[in-house]
DNA sequence: ATGGTCGCCGAGCGA
């Protein structure tokens, strides 16, 4: 089973590179962030044609997450726990950023969108919220593990996690995406016992996953590394692959992101 | 260099 976590920058100024991308590509699984799209308006029946169920989690103008699956999706909840609960679809946030549901393959896996609040500026509210944020994702994490089933946590983590994962660190010190108490909650979050897909597999600098529209970030290759895929042990133990599609960034009208796959024996 | 680039939607915010 292939599965792509691939954060689009609005599903609408981009059906037609996402449902191309779909054709070529063939993913049989898609984690899509900010969407900035909510469901009523999303531009689902152009990928129902291409034989995909779609489960949506939408907002007005910002944010918003959906699964795409070849595969039935099953139990889909909506809503990371632990927040106000004033979201649209009773959800426990204001903010649409986090789906999940189940897929059967030779054996089920639970798979969890992400779009982790940016942050910035910080320190500030913001920050206040992605700080909250992921202590709330540490929960759920951790009931997930729990299970001692397959599961994938994957998304725009809004997370750097090491030096490496940035052309000029640098240039990141005091942004809310490298600041260190950002960078610890995420190794907490490892720490439960996940598996960092594309970390297991690729050592080394050089390998983003976003590069800014501004100041020809992509020509410099002035990139970083934020979209992540956690996965249980359960679920490590079934990886086969993670790889990075960077040459996305390249093509007409991109978003800032690429995919991030990851193939599972599944 | 107090801009720079996008997408939301139709002004200014969020990233």
């Amino acid at each position: 089973m292939r599965i792509a976590t691939f954060n689009i920058n609005g599903v609408k100024a981009r059906i037609g590179a996402l449902t191309d991308w779909l054709s070529d590509s063939q993913p049989d699984v898609v984690l899509l962030q900010e969407i900035k799209s909510v469901d009523e308006t999303f531009p689902r029946e152009a990928i129902e044609d291409l034989g995909y169920n779609v489960e949506t989690h939408g907002q007005k103008g910002f944010n918003g997450v959906a699964l795409l699956s070849k595969y039935p999706l099953e139990d889909v909840t909506r809503g990371l726990p632990g927040g106000e609960g004033t979201g649209r679809d009773g959800a426990d946030d204001a903010e649409a950023r986090y789906i999940e549901a189940t897929v059967v393959g030779q054996q089920a896996i639970r798979l969890c969108g992400l779009y982790l609040p940016n942050g910035n500026p910080a320190p500030g509210p913001k920050y206040d919220y992605k700080l909250r944020w992921m202590d709330r994702l540490r929960t759920r994490a951790q009931d997930l593990l729990n299970a001692e089933a397959p599961a994938l946590l994957a998304g725009d983590y809004n997370v750097i996690p090491q030096d490496e994962d940035a052309a000029r660190p640098e240039a990141w010190r005091d942004d809310a995406l490298f600041l260190p108490e950002s960078r610890a909650a995420f190794r907490r979050l490892l720490n439960l016992g996940y598996t960092e897909a594309f970390r297991a597999r690729t050592r080394g600098p050089g390998h983003y996953s976003f590069w800014d529209y501004q100041g020809g970030a992509w020509d410099r290759n002035d990139g970083i590394r934020i979209d992540h895929v956690l996965l249980t042990p359960q679920a490590a133990d079934l990886m086969q692959d993670c790889w990075i599609e960077a040459e996305m960034r390249g093509r007409e009208k991109p978003s800032d992101h690429v995919p991030v796959w990851v193939d599972l024996a599944i």
